[in-house]
DNA sequence: AGTAAAAAGTTCAGTTCCCTAACAATTACG
DNA sequence: CGTAATTGTTAGGGAACTGAACTTTTTACT
């Protein structure tokens, strides 16, 4: 290899070697994963990856566990025999024999190690919530309705989760919560016109009364979660909500976008059509004034001759606007949630056609636009996600 | 706190308990952070701290640092000593007395404790080169041009490596690469036209031929991070790359979006406008069609009297193209990098007024669109960057 | 049937990396 | 000048991993 060939050393560019103004990096950058490690954060992150590996159900031993993880046989059997006294693992029978040697015990999640609860605020007219087990089964469900009688919502909260926490039959790990409006990281919640909270903190009111582990998310945000959890395991996703209002949680690489208002996935009044109706928010064409469930079904009403041409245009309107997100952020999926009077075939790939129609190229998988798989639980399913990744996510400390 | 009023207990739900269909957890998912953790892992992260909090020229004492990082003094004295050690840290006198007490060390980051190649293989008809130091400031230059006698580029890009090694004067830390195309997380081009590469081991040609650590990012990508390291700051953040072709780099959380193909910020020939001139992917109307520079710069030159309004209209195409991804994502700021004839006050206050009239609300605080920072070293900036990475980022191992 | 090989899981010693506690050195202040 | 505060270091101890060796179980081969 000899010298370069006509290059000029030392060339000066137009910008003149620009001084670097290097401004010092602002210490909110990365995700805020500046906690320093300790020994003990190791084994919170190794235990995280064992109970990962064996997450929801599946059934290993501790070799296979080992292989698994690049950690020694030795390591995994002390983890192994710290999850145990937890109850968080169980041993399930031996392995099938596939050659000599001896048999290994198989180890699985003990589904009922943990109860966990899940409230979802973001229905109309009322509060649910489910006591579920670590693998995110529904054990047990209960509502309170928002009519009631002249109770703050606030307490309807407290009082939804004192009987749910009668009927957790085991240690209960935390609450999860889906709310409406924007939450921020610390567990308040402001701006859920509704339920008319303004900095509102939830997370604290819900500590301070059960002394628990609480996480509080937006709705459309823990329905994103519950998608990738118990739905299609995807880790780059876009969910859209269709329902009363229009909200969107979004997926990247495994980890929920919040945004720096905390106010992603917010898209219901976003300006989509400055000729468009007016919106209760005061502008003109937002999403939501145009394709929410309620306006949807308004129109087919008053036009049932052409459901299908409403439909097919709302699901075009909703691709147009979502098209440069999803080639920007190459997204794979767009999973839709609401109504399945909208939400239907015809909805879908209308709007799967004008996304491909304009992302189409050779180094991209077409796009695919469903219908979540989660059905109305998926709020419930998502808050329950949050409590569980504090387990299975080694994130958290290290 | 009684019992809740109302509710109907096991109230059976439309969806009847959907059996939940826990479809197993994809292994792809979450970032690939499964690596198991050793204390080794414990020492690798918490140096990375101490090197973030020292980045890229601030002075801090050991005490300071244990303060700031929630080590011991005792920790931070033996991790500083090795870093000292390996001439990544240099002491610099003493710190200004502020009560009692002893006056501590001061320490900072060396810069030139080691030397970073960057590579940029972006810009038409020529590759360029440089040296960097640590804090990225650039050290040397080299370039060499396309056009030249018949060689394949891969061997255009071994001569500039070659050159680049001669005239580092401190151990080589890595390269960093940025190229056109889709990169492949293994540091395999593909897809870059303009230079013939499809499929081709960057990475493994540069590690083969050097040994040293290779790192290959697409262009817009890698000038998003130098946007963040060496500009801003800011950690979510778009980067719109005008150029011949039009490229982005998305950050979130101050983590590069890559996407499902590794195809993110390729947003040139997604279709914004289906009535649009035909492009030379064969499709009509795709952003690049439209607003390139060329493109741009060419309907300048043929109508001058209307210089503003051409800007004016491309600077709210782009505005309103991207307007649902700033919503949706929440990022505070958009940046352009390009041309100034194109990329000015008139093309970057009409995008920002689009955006802004179509995103406000009161809960968003107003996007800001301008320029990048960055000049014309943006890419190799964004390249040193990533070596950079290796050192002050905690993600890496633990 | 007997023996060798293979695999699972455990025991033991050793390393890394952190913490707490105690100490020496330096500086300001009354 | 003595006391308190602060920095940085030394010494001892605990948590969590590894490697090597060992026991037990199972299969396979002669």
């Amino acid at each position: 290899m000899g010298m370069v060939t006509g290059f000029k050393a030392q060339s000066p560019w137009r910008v003149p070697v620009p001084a670097l103004s290097i401004v010092r990096r602002i210490m909110t950058s990365n995700s805020g994963n500046l906690s320093k490690a300790l020994p003990k954060s190791v084994r919170h992150h190794n235990r995280a990856i064992l109970l990962r590996l064996l997450y929801p159900d599946v059934s290993m031993t501790r070799a296979d566990l080992a292989r698994a993880s690049g950690l020694t046989r030795v390591a995994i059997s002390d983890i192994v025999a710290e999850l145990l006294g937890e109850h968080l693992l169980m041993e399930v029978g031996y392995s099938k024999s596939t050659g000599p040697g001896k048999r290994g015990r198989l180890l699985r999640i003990n589904p009922d190690g943990r109860s966990i609860l899940a409230l979802d605020l973001s229905t109309p007219y009322v509060f649910r919530g489910a006591v579920l087990n670590l693998t995110g089964q529904v054990v047990a469900r209960e509502e309170i309705p928002l009519t009631a009688d002249g109770k703050v919502p606030l307490d309807l909260v407290g009082e939804l989760t004192d009987s749910l926490m009668q009927r957790a039959a085991h240690p209960i790990m935390g609450i999860g919560v889906s709310s409406p409006g924007i939450v921020s990281a610390e567990g308040v919640v402001d701006d859920a016109t509704n339920l008319g909270w303004v900095q509102t903190d939830l997370r604290g009111y819900l500590h301070e009364k059960t002394g628990l582990e609480v996480t509080v998310n937006n709705d459309a945000n823990n329905e994103v979660l519950a998608e990738q959890q118990f739905g299609s395991g995807q880790s780059d996703l876009l969910l859209v909500h269709l329902g009363d209002g229009v909200g969107a949680g979004l997926l990247v690489s495994g980890e929920l976008v919040t945004g720096c208002n905390r106010a992603a996935g917010e898209i219901g009044h976003v300006v989509v059509d400055p000729t468009g109706p007016q919106c209760r928010c005061g502008k003109r064409g937002c999403l939501e004034s145009l394709i929410s469930v309620p306006k949807l079904t308004a129109a087919m009403d008053k036009d049932p001759d052409n459901l299908a041409s409403i439909l097919r245009r709302a699901g075009e309107l909703l691709g147009r606007v979502l098209t440069m997100s999803a080639g920007l952020m190459d997204i794979p999926r767009v999973a839709v949630l609401g109504d399945s009077r909208v939400v239907n075939r015809i909805f879908l790939s209308a709007m799967e056609k004008t996304m491909n129609d304009a992302l189409a190229t050779d180094f991209r998988r077409p796009l695919v636009v469903d219908r979540s798989a989660l059905g109305e639980d998926a709020a419930l399913l998502g808050a329950c996600s949050t409590v569980v990744a504090d387990l299975i996510e080694p994130d958290g400390t290290v």
